[in-house]
This record gives structure tokens, C-alpha cells and sequence, in this order.
DNA sequence: TCACGTTTGTTAGTAGAACTTCCTTATTAA
DNA sequence: TTAATAAGGAAGTTCTACTAACAAACGTGA
């Protein structure tokens, strides 16, 4: 006979118009485009299940805003009346990109819209933090803008730290910024759109559209000066109840009790965070003056680490894809096997055996990339 | 200069129709009604940013399908009008609710649109599975739907197992089912809408609209004869990709190294899983015989274990709350504090320290009231 | 060669949804 | 009694996508 009162919604949810149809519609036409290429109105409809007279409709509007044209009459020859090529103008309009993961310059990069990196920029930060950041972040901006050859649709800035959705920085302690409205404050200093997000989930978003991984369910795992992550579950990237959601870099991995490893202090002020195993530096200092058997030992065993803290990450959220960011030399070998094999090794077999894990599909640049996603995402409703 | 082509969206959308719009705001009104009690008109579309005239259009078609009833006019006198109250007839309708996570019997009730059980029927098992099983569960939902008193909107079944999306139970061990089409079986054989879904996702359903769990970000983690969890991330429930979501009782949390332990063989065919150590039995085991102060300890050291499990995944989601739910005298006390302490330990400051870690709220009924969300949910989309 | 079927894309008309505007009703405050 | 306030409904507008029908352009096969 127990009962409780039924206290609230479990999803907050927003009323529906018949525009906003339209809207997702929209956004419906523009991502097969930008996923499939040219196509045909028919090709559209039929992958879309939406009829060609709608298409059509769509179509006409997105070509009075310029975003897509006509290329011409099909080629290949089949019955019926040959199809009209309509394919976004992707060569038309361009990105601003911006990537402040590095602690000692701000990269920028005006990038296409299928991710191509066509000119770029650095800004040396020399240790500057705060309103002058902001500043010397606003002056590499304004020159991207400067150099782009076509039609900006916005800017991306990937930023370490916590970033909320509305791309107001949190905290990110590396530039002196906290509780910062970013995103509203270049709006109005640039005057085109800009979306702020995290860099590690930034790269996660630059994986999930250019790069392999899939999209049910994955972790892109970024190892840098630090170690981030950005999680996708069941198609959307997870931000977490302080936007701070993928921050594995400080889980506790190594405690005193864990065999043949010593707590490290962590620059977050607790001992053995992953960060003081994983990160860039931490491999160099391990596997330094090592030679080539011992260095793959050291790397196997700071890859059962990871493992360890994955597995219950992986068997929670039933995981698909596992990525690692960051340089191969370090993470694609003893490391990510070691890692893989620990995972499975440590969940159910249906979880952990069809798990691929494996490094990311994209470069350094796969941050800028992401930002270029943010930007498409944000303005065109396109992932 | 490092591109690639598009893969992919990253959330395969579907069309969207006017009807969808006029569907989402019809379970906007009725979920108002549900969580806020009755309310008039104007209310509602003060709390939804619909127009009164909407509302009014919506609420007269649900009192139409007789879901809603005027109630009379509000009494508190204020300026204009007097207000009529509309309220969801919660008692007007019912529903049948089963619960198959006991290996003894099941478990079945006529439940109330607010999660009371108005009457229950078991069934014992003994030993059957297979077919057997579901011809014993077929007969307990037929007596039930004969006990209610008033019409029924639907059944919802929460089984232990793997069960995907369209109520097919992909695997159940324990019931001898695989790959079983349950829900579209029995609406077949029931002539009523059928609902299934995992016993621990189904709890953790309860207790987000029943109980007190927010629905942000949390896990809630079921103790029985088993270890399951639910995990709902940015309001929605997390299904994963082989439906397993949850399975966190088969995650290794004792190996040879662990001091102080002893992996023990799991069901599963591989040693030291969580269930090994947390579930009820075991929890029975590890204590028997012992005075207060060991028993104690003892537990507590369970806790350490399930908060080593747990932090990582508190961490990457930025989990709001982790609640627990089985026996209160196993759970609510040093074992729930050390695994709080531990997640603490183990995470950030700013995830671990806003973190709360607590019992459920609802008692052995939970499963029983998820199991009532299933429908309101799958036919009212209310949750 | 030529009628026929097929496919594409468009035009016209229909149905559904929510909005704004205006009105009536009912109550309190001055 | 009058003015202000609020609830609820009626009428008409706008927006959306759908079905139905059609013209254009092309292969196929007799």
C-alpha cells in the first residue's frame, strides 16, 4: 500500500509548434546533405520519409538562403526523368575554429565545413591569463574572420575546463577564467554566432561526425597535458549536473594499496588521479630512459590502470566504442591493448566482447574539427 | 590539412508532423495535471507557454476520451473570474503491474494511476521456465485484470534480463527466456497495451517519478538476489547498446590483488564480480555469525568496494545522486556511508562533495510503481 | 518508331495545429 | 455602481505537411 506523491518530470520538456516541425524538417534535408552528399530531392525524401513535395519546399527555402544549389542533371542513366543534383554549398561558408587545450599557445584555424583545416593561426599565450586571454583570444579571432574567403557561419572555441550549454566558461583554471559568458560576450564583440564547449568533448564531437566512431554509445578518452573524456550515450553527448561530465582525468586510480604503483600528487590537490599516470608528461617521466621491453611494461601497466577505472564506466552504460585521443607513440600499442584487455577481462562477456577500442580517426586537428561541429550543430542543426 | 568525409549523424532523427506537435503538447497538459494535481485551465498554459485557447482545445479532448474531469470551481477568491479546476481521473483508471525479479514467485498487483497498490496476487514459480513461465505469467495477468475495479490502461512487466526498447526479452536467464517478443505477445494475447522493461531500470523509473530521485543525473542501484542499476543521464533513461545498460553486477571489483579479499567464483563463470560481494546473499554470508563492531566493518568494506566501483562513473557522468535500494539493514549504514565516503575520496570536489548518496525511497512496492510509469509512460507519455 | 511504364519535380487543394484578437462571464476593489 | 482583473471561448489567420493529379523526360519493348 506504499505510494508517494509523484514529485516531478523526469525531462523538463518544451511546448511544440508546428515551426519548430518545419525547423527540424529542415535540419532533416541540410544532414543528409551534408552526410551523403549531392542528392536528389526523391533521394532525400525517401531517406528522409518526408514527401517530395515537402523536400521540394525545403529545398526552395535553402537555396534562397544560400546554403545549398543545383548541381545539374544525374548522370547515369535509369528509366523515369533524370534527377536535379541539389548538394550543400559546403565550399561557400566556413568555420572560425579555436582550440585553447595547449597551455602555451591559442591555436585558430578557418576551417571548412567538412572539417578541413584551410588556413591557420597561433596566438603565443606567454603565461597571459583572464581579460587579457579574453583579449588576445578576441584579436586571434577577429583576424581568422579576417582571413576566411567565404561567408563566416560562426565561431567554435574549444576551452579546457567547465563550459555550461549556454557557453558560459565555469571554470578553467589554466586561463584565469571563471564564470565567464563567453559565448554571449564575442557575440556581441564579433558579431557572428559563437559556441563555446569543453575540448575534450568538443574532440569527442569531431570523432562522432568526421571521424569512425559510432554513435549509440562511446567515450573518446583525450590524453594530453591533462586527460579528458567526452561521452556519448544513446546518440547525445552526456554534460553532466555541473557540465563537468567526462572529467576522468581525477578519479582515483592508483591508492596505496594498489600493487607496484605509488600515489602521485595531482595537481588538483588529492594523490593517484589518472591524470598522474596517463597524461602526456606522466608517460614521458614513466617509460624515460627505459628501453623498449621495459618501456611496453610500463605502458601495459599504466593501460591496466585506465582499464580498471573503465570497466565499470563501459559495463554501466553498455558502451559500444572506446577511443583513444592523443600521441600514438604512447597510447597505440601495450597501452591501449593492455586497457582493452582489462576491460574485457573485468565485465560481462556480451558487454566486453564486442566493445572496439581503439584511437580516434582524427589528428591534432581533431579539435579544431570539433569546433567546426559545434558551429554546424548550433547554427544548422547538423550532426 | 586533415579531413574526412562525414560519416554519419550522430542521432538518427525521424520526421516531424503537426500531429507530433499536438501529441507532445497533449501529454505536456496531461503530465501537468499528473505531477501538479488539478490545476484550470489557465494554469496549465501558464506552466506549459501554451495559449488558453490550446489548452482549453486539449483538455476538452481528453475529457472526451475521459482522462480528465472538471472538478468545480476554486474556492480562494481572488479578482476575475473564478477559475474550474480540470484534474486527471487517477481513480477512474488502473493499472496491472508484475514484477518477476524474485526466483520464487511472481509478483503481480493492481496498481493505481499514482503508484498504490490497491490489490496484489503472487504466483509461485517453482522451478518453471520457458514456455511454462510465460503461460504461468499470462494466467496471474489475466486474474489481475479481472481484480481491477476500474478499466486498465495497460500491463507493464519489469523482468530481470536483458530487454530491448520494443519489449523483447532479448535474454533471462533465470526465466529460461530468450529472445522472447513479450509485449507484443501479450498484447496479442491480452487484448491490452504491454509494457516491459528491466527490473532495475524499472525501479529507477519509479523512484524519479515516485520518489525523490532528481532527474539530472543518478544511478540507482538494486540489491537483491543480484546487483542491477538504472542510470538515468540528462533526463532520460540510458538503454546502451545491447540493452544492458545497468549490468553493473558483473563488473570485477576483487581481483588477487585487492587486500583483504577473496575473489569468489560469480554465476556468471568468472570470479570477483560486484555481485559477488553486494548482493543479498552474499552481504547474508560475509556478516553471519559476526558481533556488531565486525559486522560493521565488514560491510563497510563491501561499501569501499562498491564506491571504488561507482566512482568512475560518478566522475565521467557527473552523477547528481547515487541512491541504494534492497535491504535497509544490509545497506543503510556503514556500508552506504563507506561507499559515499569512498566516491568522495576517489572523485573531484566539485562532483564527489554536491554528490548524495541516500536509500530509495520507495520499498519493495518500487518495482511494482515503475512498472506502472512503464505505461503511463508508453500510453500517456507522462513520466 | 512509337506506345507504355517509370521516375522526377511541381501545382492545387485539404486537413491539422497553434496563434492572435475579440468577446462574454464572473468576481473583487474602490 | 463602476472599474479592473481573470477565465474561458469563438472566429479568423498563419503555418505545416499531406494527398492527388499532372507534365516532363527518359528507357523499354513490340
Amino acid at each position: 500500500m506504499r505510494a508517494g506523491a509523484p514529485r516531478r518530470a523526469l525531462r523538463p520538456t518544451a511546448k511544440a509548434l508546428p515551426e519548430h516541425a518545419r525547423a527540424h524538417n529542415r535540419s532533416l534535408v541540410l544532414a543528409h546533405l551534408f552526410h551523403e552528399g549531392a542528392s536528389s530531392r526523391a533521394d532525400i525524401a525517401r531517406s528522409t520519409s518526408l514527401t517530395r513535395v515537402t523536400v521540394s519546399g525545403l529545398v526552395a527555402d535553402l537555396m534562397a538562403e544560400g546554403l545549398v544549389e543545383e548541381l545539374g542533371i544525374r548522370a547515369e542513366g535509369k528509366v523515369g526523368k533524370p534527377a536535379t543534383f541539389v548538394a550543400m554549398r559546403t565550399e561557400s561558408f566556413q568555420v572560425v575554429a579555436v582550440d585553447l587545450a595547449d597551455d602555451t599557445r591559442m591555436q585558430g584555424a578557418v576551417v571548412s565545413l567538412v572539417g578541413e583545416v584551410v588556413s591557420r593561426r597561433e596566438a603565443p599565450l606567454d603565461g597571459v591569463t583572464g581579460d587579457a586571454a579574453v583579449d588576445l583570444l578576441e584579436t586571434l579571432c577577429r583576424q581568422l574572420l579576417a582571413d576566411a574567403q567565404h561567408p563566416v557561419l560562426g565561431v567554435g572555441i574549444a576551452s579546457p575546463g567547465v563550459i555550461d550549454t549556454d557557453g558560459r566558461v565555469v571554470a578553467a583554471p589554466n586561463l584565469g577564467w571563471s564564470d565567464l559568458p563567453l559565448s554571449a560576450l564575442f557575440e556581441r564583440r564579433l558579431g557572428v554566432p559563437v559556441h563555446v564547449a569543453n575540448d575534450a568533448n568538443t574532440r569527442a564531437l569531431g570523432e562522432f561526425t568526421y571521424g569512425t566512431a559510432s554513435g549509440s554509445g562511446a567515450i573518446v578518452v583525450t590524453v594530453g597535458q591533462g586527460v579528458g573524456s567526452g561521452v556519448v550515450v544513446d546518440g547525445a553527448l552526456v554534460s553532466g549536473r555541473h557540465n563537468a561530465a567526462g572529467e576522468i582525468g581525477h578519479v582515483t586510480v592508483v591508492d596505496d594499496e594498489t600493487a607496484g604503483e605509488t600515489p602521485y600528487p595531482c595537481a588538483c590537490g588529492r594523490r593517484g588521479c589518472l591524470e598522474t599516470v596517463l597524461s602526456v608528461p606522466a608517460l614521458r617521466r614513466r617509460i624515460a630512459g627505459l628501453d623498449p621491453q621495459d618501456s611496453d611494461a610500463a605502458l601495459a601497466s599504466v593501460g591496466r590502470l585506465l582499464g580498471i577505472s573503465l570497466a565499470p564506466v563501459v559495463s554501466t552504460l553498455d558502451l559500444e566504442e572506446v577511443l583513444l585521443s592523443g600521441p600514438p607513440e604512447l597510447l597505440d600499442g601495450p597501452l591501449l591493448e593492455a586497457a582493452l584487455t582489462t576491460i574485457r577481462a573485468r565485465t560481462m562477456p556480451v558487454i566486453g566482447h564486442e566493445l572496439t577500442m581503439r584511437m580516434g580517426s582524427l589528428d591534432e586537428d581533431g579539435v579544431l574539427a570539433g569546433a567546426a561541429v559545434l558551429v554546424l550543430s548550433g547554427q544548422l542543426g547538423v550532426t
